[in-house]
RNA sequence: GCCGGAGUGGCGGAAUUGGUAGACGCAAGGGACUUAAAAUCCCUCGCAGCUUGCUGUGUGCGAGUUCGAGUCUCGCCUCCGGCACCA
């Protein structure tokens, strides 16, 4: 096929070959390597955006990349199908969740299709369906099995007007995202899932994850939040009450000049208080910009010094973590400063910086201990120093002061050691219709009863209504609701709570490793419900771990936290072999774009400017900031607009080149017509040598080239494929492979091939290019690649190797600096001695000209780059 | 506040282990082809100076180490991201 480049014949034609020869399709039976491929899932909102187009052009550059490299590749895709947005469709357009689910799916595919993805469908998951759901239900029978799965009160965002719990998100400035209502906080019974119990072990795993940005690494292990510290029994004065605090500083101890209980915390309720005040605080617990308390009246003895000290009650004090109460030291502490001196309570200091000068300046601070206001301090010291007026501690180091101190404690049984983490079990009830029903009934006789095994899934019914108000539309379901117990037979009712869509999504690539839904079902052991043995599935311990996962940093923490919970989980019920489920994870930047606003009119799209002034009002528009592209800051592209302009090889290639995939990539419209421009190039380098390539028969790899562009067109592409190769491998270095394809394209078109050898080399430029830009633009490399008249898909054949010795350039270029400037630069034939080299720097008029006959002291020669001579 | 990351031409971005700063692309300017335009091709392109070839200078700022620093060390500045009453 002649003439010109024409993207959509061509990217239609390949896309039907690859689906009808099944190219995309992992092998079952292979005794070749194999490597897992994995993009993160897509919610099918409706249609795809540029965030998309960028995920899964990387992986599938990786995916085909590592097809030629000779593997067994796993590609799968599916829909993280369940969840909010379906359900508000459902209430806006009276549609059902499910068909405005499934249609935006059908669309989507479409949509990834058009892009060349070169997906295993047959693999494809999508986790509204009760095949898949139902094993998230078993997963929650195992956890709950366990232990792992719980129910108790919590505090949640409560929406009065819908009668619905919100997520933090939902909940703006207050108010409910979606009726303005004021959010209240409402206690509810919940269900749980036990991570805190794998917060040690999720802490440790991560020293694993060397193939994982070390930012992200870092999240997790900040989202873990372990610390190592104390608890102590403080003694309320008169009674036989004792108050434990936590506390990571107890080198700080003898510094405690008052105690603070959490409003929610059990003793406040015991204090003879007055209730208006302990209201006042709760109302304000929670809120960031005021730190306020009041004095119960009562009085604890610090067990390390017998000190009296008054307990109060404050707002900031968290009974989530800890003990939901805390000693304060204002003297090192900042916030218990900022709080002592709002109610002018003592300050003591313990501790005074190591050097002597400031120990005898602090010395003094022995006077003002526990003197109210008289203290110099303006903020609180919180480094590390001496401790002094600490008893037998005093003069000891921090570090060392606190083992002594604990051993202290634990020695008179005042308390003991603790590890205390900030991650927080994880809240997995929603009150939504669109989730996976939580297996679980509620009988008046037997309290909670799970679904048995054999009758899951339980299925979401259809007979329910949308309106948006009044809590989950399953507390209208009949059907649903009453049940009968599995235990006793006696009336039941059925949980109406769905699950928080993670949980769908921290398993799916399980799910991926089964050929089908179908066969997910009959073929294997561990989802057998009937099997007591649970044994490793062959495919599960073929393909996981996953070598590498794709998506965005939004996830650094809650998806890839809970996928590794997950894997563990699953791990100790014996089904994976693996603890960790991602391998290699890629995190890619934001497709941005710059922004437009007007005075009156705000966000603008482009073409509501012009000459920079609006259309509607002829104000002056101003630049905004290049930001994510967004509907509401209307700075997207629409791929759909994109792949009709140019076709899908011209926008993969242009995001790919853009920017290394793990940075922004900021969105230019000139940019893509460059990639456009390229392809184009590239068709015409091949049509125009085509038919003088075509009669030769057979490409030659001599290196007894006449011509010495020849030679250099030859030597080229050695070295075009070992950076291409190079690039790629080693750190997804797509822009610069891509660039190094561009220049090899240059060197290209640039060639006039006259003897048969000059074609024969061409030939090989061409072929070799076509292999490598196939993972970047597989539509055209094809269809060039059957124009050159290679057989077979080039996906089938390896990827190219490049000779070292060709790739070897014969004369260097050889850099000479005196006293480390540039002076000249001298061509010299490669791979000469040391003294040679430096000889023949020296011997430069230019350089003997600039030496003269000054002394040289030393000359510094760097192999095959330069000479550096100082005088 | 704490923890990360990043600052390089008009722009996106390149620069092995410390070794020619600015690859590749975009934009811009000039030229060729054309009746004309588009497309394509060729040339120029960090800044300053003049003798147009060179000299000086240049990777956020200031020091330092080194024969040599975009890269390493120390001290600042700015921007971005995450966490944030965590005791």
């Amino acid at each position: 096929m002649q003439g010109k480049y024409n993207p959509e014949k061509i990217e239609l034609k390949w896309q039907k070959y690859w689906s009808e020869k099944n190219l995309h399709k992992a092998d079952t039976e292979t005794s070749k390597e194999k490597f897992y491929c994995l993009e993160m899932f897509p919610y099918p909102s409706g249609k795809i955006h540029m965030g998309h187009v960028r995920n899964y052009a990387i992986g599938d550059v990786i995916a085909r990349y590592k097809k030629m490299r000779g593997f067994n590749v796993l590609h799968p895709m599916g829909w993280d199908a369940f969840g909010l947005p379906a359900e508000n469709a459902a209430i806006k357009n009276n549609v059902h969740p499910a068909k405005w689910t499934y249609e935006n799916i059908h669309h989507m595919k479409k949509q990834l299709n058009r892009m060349g993805l070169s997906y295993d469908w047959d693999r494809e998951v999508t986790t509204c369906s009760p095949e898949y759901y139902k094993w998230n239900q078993w997963f929650f029978l195992r956890l709950l099995q366990k232990g792992l799965a719980y129910k108790r009160a919590s505090y949640v965002n409560w929406c009065p007007e819908c009668a619905t719990v919100l997520a933090n998100e939902q909940v703006i400035d207050d108010k409910c995202w979606r009726c303005d209502s004021v959010v209240s906080q409402k206690e509810l019974e919940q269900w749980f899932f036990k991570i805190t119990q794998y917060a040690e072990a999720l802490l440790k795993g991560c020293d694993e994850l060397i193939g994982w940005p070390e930012r992200v690494v870092l999240m997790q292990k900040n989202w873990i939040g372990k610390s190592r510290g104390v608890e102590v029994d403080f003694y309320v004065e008169g009674s036989n009450e004792k108050l434990r605090i936590f506390t990571t500083r107890p080198d700080t101890l003898f510094g405690v000049t008052f105690m603070c209980l959490a409003p929610m915390h059990p003793l406040a309720e015991k204090f003879d208080i007055n209730p208006d005040n302990l209201e006042t605080i709760k109302s304000k617990y929670g809120d960031i910009e005021v730190k306020e308390g009041f004095f119960t009246g009562q009085y604890a003895v610090n067990p390390l010094n017998n000190e009296r000290i008054p307990i109060y009650i404050a707002n900031f004090v968290l009974m989530e973590y800890g003990t939901g109460a805390i000693m304060s030291v204002p003297a090192h502490d900042q916030r218990d400063f900022e709080f002592a001196k709002k109610y002018n309570l003592p300050i003591k200091v313990v501790i005074v910086p190591k050097d002597s000068a400031a120990v005898r300046q602090c010395g003094s601070a022995e006077e003002r201990i526990i003197s109210p206001g008289a203290s110099e301090l303006i903020s609180a010291f919180e480094d590390d120093g001496v401790l002094i007026n600490s008893g037998k501690f005093s003069g000891l180091e921090c570090n060392e002061a606190k083992d002594k101190i604990i051993e202290h404690i634990e020695e008179f049984g005042i308390g003991n050691e603790k590890i205390n983490y900030k991650l927080r079990d994880w809240g997995i009830s929603r009150q939504r219709y669109w989730g996976t029903p939580i297996p679980v009934v509620y009988c008046e006789k037997c309290g909670i009863v799970p679904v048995p095994e054999k009758d899951l899934p339980v299925i979401l019914p259809e007979d329910v209504k949308f309106s948006g108000t009044g809590g989950s539309p399953l507390l209208e379901s009949d059907v649903f609701l009453n049940v009968k117990c599995f235990k006793c037979g006696g009336g039941a009712r059925r949980e109406t709570d769905t699950m928080d869509t993670f949980v769908d999504s921290s398993w799916y690539f399980v799910a991926y490793c089964f050929e089908n839904e179908q066969q997910r079902e009959k073929a294997n052991n561990f989802f057998d419900f009937n099997s007591s043995l649970i044994e490793h599935h062959p495919s599960l311990s073929y393909w996981m771990p996953v070598d590498q996962y794709i998506g965005g940093i939004e996830h650094a923490v809650l998806h890839l936290l809970y996928s590794r919970f997950f894997t563990r989980v699953l791990n100790e019920l014996g089904i994976s072999k693996t603890s960790e489920p991602f391998l290699n994870l890629l995190t890619q930047g934001m497709v941005c774009k710059e922004t437009l606003r007007c005075p009156q009119h705000d966000w603008l799209f482009p073409e509501e400017v012009k000459d920079s002034f609006c259309i509607h009002c002829g104000c002056a528009v101003t630049k905004g900031r290049v930001e994510k592209m967004s509907k509401s800051k209307k700075n997207v592209i629409d791929p759909d607009v994109l792949i009709q302009r140019y076709g899908a090889d011209t926008m993969r290639l242009f995001v790919l080149f853009a920017a290394p995939p793990e940075r922004d990539l900021e969105w230019s419209d000139k940019g893509v017509e460059g990639a456009y421009r390229f392809l184009n190039k590239l068709w015409t380098i091949v049509y125009k040598y085509i038919a003088a390539v075509r009669q030769c028969d057979s490409a030659t790899e001599t290196s007894e080239l006449p011509n010495y562009h020849t030679v250099i067109l030859l030597r080229k592409t050695h070295q075009t494929i070992k950076k291409v190769t190079n690039d790629i491998e080693k750190e997804y270095h797509f822009n610069t492979a891509i660039a190094a394809l561009m220049e090899l394209s240059n060197e290209m078109s640039s060639f006039e091939a006259k003897t048969d050898e000059d074609k024969a080399v061409l030939l090989l430029a061409i072929k070799k290019t076509l292999q490598m830009i196939a993972p970047f633009a597989p539509h055209i490399a094809e269809e060039l690649w059957e124009s050159i008249g290679e057989k077979n898909s080039v996906f089938e054949h390896d990827w190219p190797e490049w000779d070292e010795n060709l790739a070897r350039d014969e004369e260097i270029e050889l850099v000479v600096q005196v006293n480390g400037k540039l002076r000249a630069k001298i061509l010299i034939p490669a791979g000469l001695s040391d003294d040679e080299v430096k000889q023949k720097a020296q011997n430069d008029p230019k350089i003997s000209e600039i030496i003269g006959d000054k002394k040289i002291k030393k000359i510094v020669v760097v192999k095959g780059r330069l000479v550096n001579i100082v005088i």
